[in-house]
DNA sequence: TCTTTTTCGTCAACCTGTTGACATTCGACG
DNA sequence: CGTCGAATGTCAACAGGTTGACGAAAAAGA
């Protein structure tokens, strides 16, 4: 849209001075580092990446429904991008032998090197980024919305 | 997808347990509320109410490209949703007389009177949602947030 | 004034998400 | 075995985001 780098949204602007709204920012300001990161040298979005890292770690080649869950997702949403992935060399399908609806995912090589060049290159940017921020602590505030989040998933609304 | 509630991803779940995971997870969280909040009582989404409270509460009628830059996203974002809020009655466009091109946007009485309901039943139902977590103090929480956040910006990468 | 650059909104093409409907397949059960 | 319900993936229609190209209007400059 703007050559220029986009001014990027404050916190006490017109969006208003509320948690959730601070929340919102800052998660936007991580994404575009990471995807600006990933963009630049891999030549995949964040979204792509976090596809195919979560295929990986899991303990066996998931089938479209699962990566669905893990990811937060509908079936439609994975269903769609298979595809795509699929032509990128990033993933594979198989058969599920048990059962002849399942579509069974796994990374291909490419993706597996992919992976382990831009994991650690991935976190020690974001060690960079943070590693003067001396001010509150990153554990602590990482506990604390983990608290935060237990706590809103117990009043089960 | 499932007429049963939706299993979220949990903190340390397959999504692995960084902090900007873990972010993510709660904004989701929060904006599932706001959003199943706003669409029971008002049938209209988060981010619909969220278009017409910031032109609300900017001093004059923005034009698409103002109002863009204050909701971060692109001006044919903003350009594509307005025939839908004018055909809800949300929304009114009016013209620049200075300024043939520019597209000034403003609410109408049906959405400054649905802002003026909705914004104190958000407002409760956040505070009755959060009135018994006393353990991570929610104000402290939010200042490290803004600080980090202007951490984030001052480093201008 | 005439030309050039900038600003502004829109469009097309694409990506990614949703829901609801659908056919197919599996599995359980009479 | 036949049947029915649940699981599975896909599709269509929609919502909302992006970028890049574009025309028209405004602003700036020679």
């Amino acid at each position: 849209m703007s050559p220029e780098p986009k001014a990027l949204p404050e916190p006490g602007g017109p969006l208003g001075d509320h948690l959730t709204v601070t929340l919102h920012l800052l998660v936007d300001r991580m994404d575009r580092f990471a995807d600006g990161l990933l963009q630049a040298r891999y030549g995949i979005s964040f979204s792509q990446f976090q596809f195919i890292a979560v295929i990986a770690n899991l303990p066996s080649p998931p089938d479209i429904t699962f990566l669905a869950d893990c990811l937060g997702v509908s079936k439609a949403a994975v269903s769609k991008r298979v595809p795509g992935f699929v032509e990128a060399g990033l993933v594979q399908t198989s058969a599920d032998p048990a059962n002849a609806r399942r579509v069974l995912l796994s990374i291909t090589p490419k993706a597996g090197q992919l992976l382990a060049e831009a994991l650690p290159v991935l976190g020690a940017s974001f060690s960079d980024e943070f590693d003067d921020l001396a001010s509150p602590d990153l554990d602590a505030l990482h506990e604390d919305l983990k608290a935060v989040i237990r706590h809103l998933d117990s009043k089960e609304h």
